[in-house]
DNA sequence: CACATCTCTTGAACGCGTTCAAGTAGAGGC
DNA sequence: GCCTCTACTTGAACGCGTTCAAGAGATGTG
């Protein structure tokens, strides 16, 4: 409560004094539910503790919260930030498409291993089609973005030729794969989610195998019929 | 295909008559529930509603169901029926795999359909990894055994030609495809689930291409290797 | 018949997420 | 100084899923 950053973003009508002190708060009830979440899990952290432990009324954190589960969401952001940062070594060192993927993927996994435990408690959320917290919501569209560039930048500092329709198309396929390597990882009781490793490791390489076959005349017609196919889709018509 | 019935809370073994009544019971309060989940949607029907309508205190109906969640597993045997059922003329008429298998995976929508608008709220629950609705749960299994007899029967049945290696494995992918489906589906906004349709189109033709190529002699290393990966990260050793 | 045993039923009570009418406080205008 | 406006804060209250001690009712046993 001693630090007062007074460094005001400068925009809106209330006073910068006033914004700062609403934001403290925020930040304040933040903090404390994602530590609680850490240490009890979520389903057992209630929002009476949270409040309790941050030392506010219940109703203050529904000020700033329209819900508890909106409260995951800055549990996502850190963890996309994370992913970015355990990332960037081996995007730096490796120019090869299998290595880079490979390496993403695993810093990814490292990334989330602390949180595993509860991690399908949450997962339940996000799962809900309507709910902010589904990785495909507006809400959480920051942050799939974030992810995507990520993928992005695999293939855009790799070595790799590859059909360059498939170039544009690939990122976000790469992400959704991405999706569903997480969602094995949350069902996956191995010790230490061994299973989820292999499965990296053994997709990986078939993933680079088709990508590399992706310039192949012959197969020209199939890799079309597999793009429009998306496209069809995607499209909402 | 003897629909036994799935005793949730194994109560000893009591006298017929005794048993009859609490079946009775048990039936009456899983036909309220299901009905007014599709009458208002599963979050909007509470338990003291659903006690209240089939005439009995609430906690009667956790004697018979663990949860309110446990009552939507009645909703998937029966569905799982339904799919069986709308799946039997396709299955009697055609015997081309690519016919067989949009047959019975449109069919499988065509019966969902009614539910599509709630049925997102329950996937939330069967979502979570430990929840006993979980595709993959040891409670769910009967109905995911009698699931992927159905895509059996679409392999079995079909003039299809395939790698008896993958024959083997087929049914359990097939089924594994068809549940990526119905994600797709749950999270299918177009009007009429119409994305889902044209999903189903658009993957059938390239998993009957795929399956035809699996006897290739060319292309066996590759095969060999897929069906490695999914025989180790199958293993939860 | 009385008694014990077991299945089945009850509804008050608990803790939860969430809401909301009622307040508080601090900046700007007079 | 005082007033107003509004961002912020409060905590009792609501309805929910769920639990559980208590009891009702049927059945078996002497």
């Amino acid at each position: 409560m001693t630090n007062v950053t007074t460094a005001a973003a400068d925009h809106g009508s209330p006073g910068p004094a006033r914004r700062a002190r609403g934001e403290q708060t925020r930040q304040l009830i933040l903090e404390t539910a994602l530590r609680l979440f850490r240490e009890r899990g979520y389903g057992e952290t209630t929002m009476r503790a949270i409040a309790k432990e941050a030392g506010v009324a219940v109703g203050n954190a529904y000020y700033y919260f329209d819900s508890k589960e909106h409260l995951i969401q800055g549990f996502y952001d850190r963890n996309q930030t994370e992913h970015r940062t355990a990332s960037t070594e081996v995007l730096a060192t490796s120019t090869e498409f299998a290595a880079r993927l490979r390496g993403v993927m695993h810093a990814g996994i490292d990334v989330n291993e602390p949180y595993h435990s509860f991690a399908g408690t949450f997962f339940k959320s996000a799962a809900e089609p309507s709910s902010p917290l589904s990785p495909f919501s507006r809400e959480s569209s920051p942050a799939r973005d974030a992810s995507i560039a990520i993928f992005r930048d695999v293939i855009e500092g790799s070595s790799a030729k590859l059909d360059p329709e498939l170039r544009k198309e690939l990122p976000e396929l790469l992400w959704l794969g991405w999706m569903g390597v997480i969602l094995f990882w949350v069902y996956d009781k191995s010790p230490g989610q061994r299973r989820t490793r292999k499965l990296i490791d053994g997709t990986v390489p078939l993933i680079d195998r088709l990508v590399g076959l992706s310039r192949l005349r012959v197969l020209r017609p199939a890799l079309r019929q597999v793009l429009g196919l998306i496209e069809t889709v995607r499209r909402d018509d």
